[in-house]
DNA sequence: CTGAAAGCGCTAACAA
DNA sequence: TTGTTAGCGCTTTCAG
């Protein structure tokens, strides 16, 4: 109408009163009918859901929660979009969600960089019954905020070394460890690792299991091997560029914390003339769908992503429903996943002389 | 407390009452300064933000959607997840959204497959100001019912046949016919072409292009060197392999309807011992992120995802703010990306007796 | 400029 | 079993 204040046209649509009216009954016995309430007669309840069903009346979220009802709506914190690792595990929550028919509210990480506590406070106080925060950097702030709402949460592949997080991740170390023992056992002892995101508590649980898998078999660690990656394509392609052009000899085998991380280092090793996995071995983390679909196919280990997503909806239900649990940590199995990417180590005819 | 009907705890939350009550002015007056409005004196205006900040006030949506207000969330419809087409668009709106300071609530489209206007309903009378809807077989149900309930949406590589529907999609026609004349003129006349959901109508603009180019190019388009692959790798893949297996001469070239059926058809031709691009060339649509990752890396049309996502917002915002708003139509260009996957053609030594 | 009052649509005691 | 009565927290007239 006034294109001074654009406020959009307020749209009349079908309430409970309307309903309420068609079936002769009052509202509040509407709302009984429609939350499920049992002591209602067969007869009424009925004609309510004739009277629904004729009008085709929808609930009003807003009104519902605001009233003290429950809004179905679960919160997703990712710290960004468009990456397949979080887009499986995204999935699986999308899933399991709907088997529990909540729908989800996206938030990325990325926005609001400051004022923190706030932000928490808007997703807390909003609509959400609780909230899944996927992997790493969330800052302990939020987490500490979370806490002391009381709010229901469950992180997804980052455990909260601060204090007692509900949290579902993977055998991390376990799983770096059967790698790299999988990597000596085809000969190799000059293996490169690539680390991810220090901060991240499965990064660091990565480099452990591959420094003592290192250790039991008696293969020093060399220092010099062991180079940034930071979980991203980009800035392993970079660390394994230097290193492939500055140490000698250079390394049989690399194990990438990550697979965009062992996609970065495949670029570097391309670019460097070398073949995989004749001339160099490369092993990835995640098995994220594009592990797969590279040339030669990535042997990884497996994350079950889509399970972690499916098995932090299921824990962050059962907190909604019961707010007074303890945090429990849930630890899926990691799978070694052996494809192309990862050959015997044997002296090349070049190798005597470089 | 009872854990009978394990009502969530209410949560007693910082209310505007709590702020005016601080400020000493009235609910009404905290409520205009928060939604900016002009008329209020500025040291009023400056009581009641000291005391926003102290307590840590931060609105609740529902309240405020309830009242009128709005509730700066906007739907975003998805056929599914976890794949990088729609992860990548997803940033772009993801992106823009933040800018416009707006949440978003996603919907996977999979879900009450039955009962779609309903849900439509659930959609558009619940928080959400506006609906953005990605791609492939959106029912046309949805978009009666949207249009029915004059609701703001925007389709996204997706248009709407049956009638004006805003879009925003790129130049698919003729993103195919130059992928197809750069095959030709790599002397190239023998391609296979690997078709998408022909319901979208991407696919068939595609599709279109391509016999477009080979028509102007005096080339006959044999119709058995016409596959599905339905948009996806493993159609593709399963097309691809029974083609190579039966058809002779083979192809030298595919064009795939978009990336993911490229690496299907990869897989295939590999899996038949030839070699990209020295046997077969083959390009794909989209650009994913993965196209630049798989080896041989994808020559391939690329779509300006990421600015497509972000486009659609902006023409959604302008639609939420006047409704009124002639559907628009946005095309963007896609653009041709040459990289390591096609090769001229020449006979190859077994060629003249095979 | 600001307060009072009336809802938005729904749920949750409390009676009846 | 069902209706009545209060709000939930906020926006928005309508009077001052």
């Amino acid at each position: 109408m006034n294109n001074e204040s654009n406020t959009p046209k307020k749209k009349r649509v079908v309430t409970i009163m309307d309903v309420a009216h068609a079936a002769g009954v009052s509202d509040a016995t509407v709302s009984r009918v429609l939350s499920g309430y049992e002591f209602v007669r067969e007869s009424t309840r009925n004609r309510v859901m004739e009277a629904v069903e004729r009008l085709g009346y929808v609930a009003n979220l807003q009104a519902r929660t605001l009233a003290g009802g429950r809004s179905r709506i679960i919160g997703l914190l990712v710290p960004n979009l468009g990456n397949s690792y979080i887009g499986t595990i995204a999935r699986g929550i999308d899933q399991a969600l709907e088997h529990a028919n909540y729908d989800l509210l996206l938030y990325t990480s990325h926005r609001h960089p400051s004022k923190e506590s706030l932000y928490v406070s808007a997703i807390t106080n909003g609509l959400t019954e609780g909230l899944l925060l996927i992997a790493p950097l969330v800052p302990a702030a939020y987490l500490d905020a979370l806490r002391e709402k009381n709010f229901p949460y469950v992180l997804i592949d980052q455990v909260d070394d601060t204090a007692d997080s509900p949290v579902v991740e993977s055998t991390n170390w376990q799983g770096a460890y059967e790698a790299t023992r999988y990597l000596i056992q085809l000969n190799h002892t000059r293996i490169a690792f690539i680390k991810g995101t220090l901060a991240v508590r499965s990064a660091v649980d990565r480099l452990h299991g591959f420094k003592a898998a290192m250790k039991d078999c008696g293969i020093p660690v060399s220092e010099e091997l062991i180079i940034d990656g930071d979980f991203l394509p980009q800035p392993s392609y970079e660390s394994t560029k230097r290193l492939l052009q500055s140490v000698n000899p250079l390394p049989t085998a690399i194990f990438a914390s990550n697979d965009l991380s062992a996609f970065g280092a495949i670029d570097a090793i391309r670019e460097c003339g070398l073949h995989i996995p004749d001339d160099i071995s490369i092993v990835g983390f995640d098995d994220i769908p594009q592990a797969s679909i590279v040339y030669p196919k990535l042997t990884t280990v497996r994350q079950p992503l889509e399970e972690m997503g499916q098995v932090a909806v299921k824990l962050l239900l059962e907190r909604i429903e019961d707010q007074t649990l303890p945090p429990q940590r849930v630890t899926l199995e990691t799978e070694f996943v052996i494809r192309d990417s990862c050959g015997p180590y044997q002296m090349h005819k070049g190798d005597t002389e470089k």
